[in-house]
DNA sequence: CACCAGGTTAAAG
DNA sequence: CTTTAACATGGT
């Protein structure tokens, strides 16, 4: 896709194919704000960027060029993607809707926790709860960059003369943590499988994950507490680009309920027949299906 | 106030 | 192997 990089900025030109509402709202991320349809700002682990979208471009400001343009799955042309899945007379509505979706490329850890407290959960509490995770157990960091707009209303950010935001904790930092603080950060009864799963990782298991087969790497996720299929699926797709995976929650039951006739409720049937009807573009499927279906 | 939310777990069939 | 009840709690 085209876009160019300076020292502290990228400009995508292309908006065919990158919308920053878009991208931000179809439920691969929790860490962002949007100020209105000009502005946005992302955290992701000790990164953050601000991202301003004009007419004929978009701007994403951010002290680490590099990172932003991996984050944001800059390299691959998502146009080709959206073709080969158009011919499907339930997507094609979807991809229209939802032209500008991206998956980004999220750090492991992440992923690992932010989806084990989406189970059964509602967007608005995930979001409060690892801002509240972060602000408690992550490192507060300045923002360098020169901003010519007012943040303060963003939950990301803290301001006094400067602007500053909370990295994601590290897993080291995360170690520290108590069941009553994942209580206090609202994570009901999943506070238990948080803390269990937590004192079980080490940075080596994150780091060999990465050798691992793509089997592996889903029988190593389940063996985690509180992460079960659907949330394995979310981990794979968001954290290793994983397309060949189906998450189904309970938006992707009723569509496929709603599209078929039907009133199934084994969500184990749906991701196999949806990964055997969109094989290795089936993560690109969910995430237009999602989107879609949860906007109206 | 009742129902829902990007489901998982452990127990039972 | 598949089905089911229980699970905390803020959002709507």
């Amino acid at each position: 896709m085209k876009y160019s990089k300076s020292k502290n900025k990228i400009t995508v030109h292309d908006l065919s194919q990158f919308n920053i509402e878009q991208i931000l709202d179809c439920g691969q991320i929790f860490r962002y704000y949007i100020h209105n349809s000009n502005v946005a700002e992302v955290v992701s682990m000790d990164k953050y960027a601000i991202i301003f979208s004009y007419k004929d471009r978009v701007e994403i400001a951010t002290e680490d060029v590099d990172y932003f343009i991996n984050f944001f799955d800059l390299d691959r042309d998502y146009n080709i993607i959206k073709q080969s899945l158009e011919y499907d007379e339930f997507l094609s509505p979807c991809i229209d809707f939802g032209y500008g979706i991206r998956i980004l490329n999220q750090n492991l850890f992440e992923m690992i926790v932010s989806f084990i407290i989406s189970a059964n959960n509602n967007i608005k509490r995930i979001k409060n709860s690892l801002n509240f995770i972060s602000k408690k157990f992550g490192t507060k960091k300045k923002i360098n960059l020169a901003l010519d707009i007012d943040i303060n209303q963003s939950p990301l950010c803290e301001n006094d003369d400067v602007s500053y935001y909370y990295a994601f904790p590290t897993l080291e930092q995360l170690k520290i943590a108590t069941v009553q603080d994942y209580i206090e950060a609202g994570l009901g009864y999943r506070a238990e499988h948080m803390y269990e799963t937590i004192q079980n990782l080490t940075s080596k298991k994150l780091e060999d994950f990465k050798l691992l087969n793509s089997k592996q790497q889903y029988e190593f996720l389940l063996s985690l507490k509180g992460v079960g299929e659907k949330v394995a699926h979310c981990i794979l797709l968001f954290a290793m680009h994983q397309a060949d995976v189906f998450p189904v929650d309970t938006w992707i039951n009723k569509v496929y309920n709603d599209l078929t006739k039907s009133v199934v409720t084994n969500r184990k049937l749906i991701s196999k027949e949806l990964t055997d009807r969109y094989k290795e573009l089936s993560g690109y499927a969910q995430q237009y299906f999602f989107y879609y279906y949860r906007s109206k």
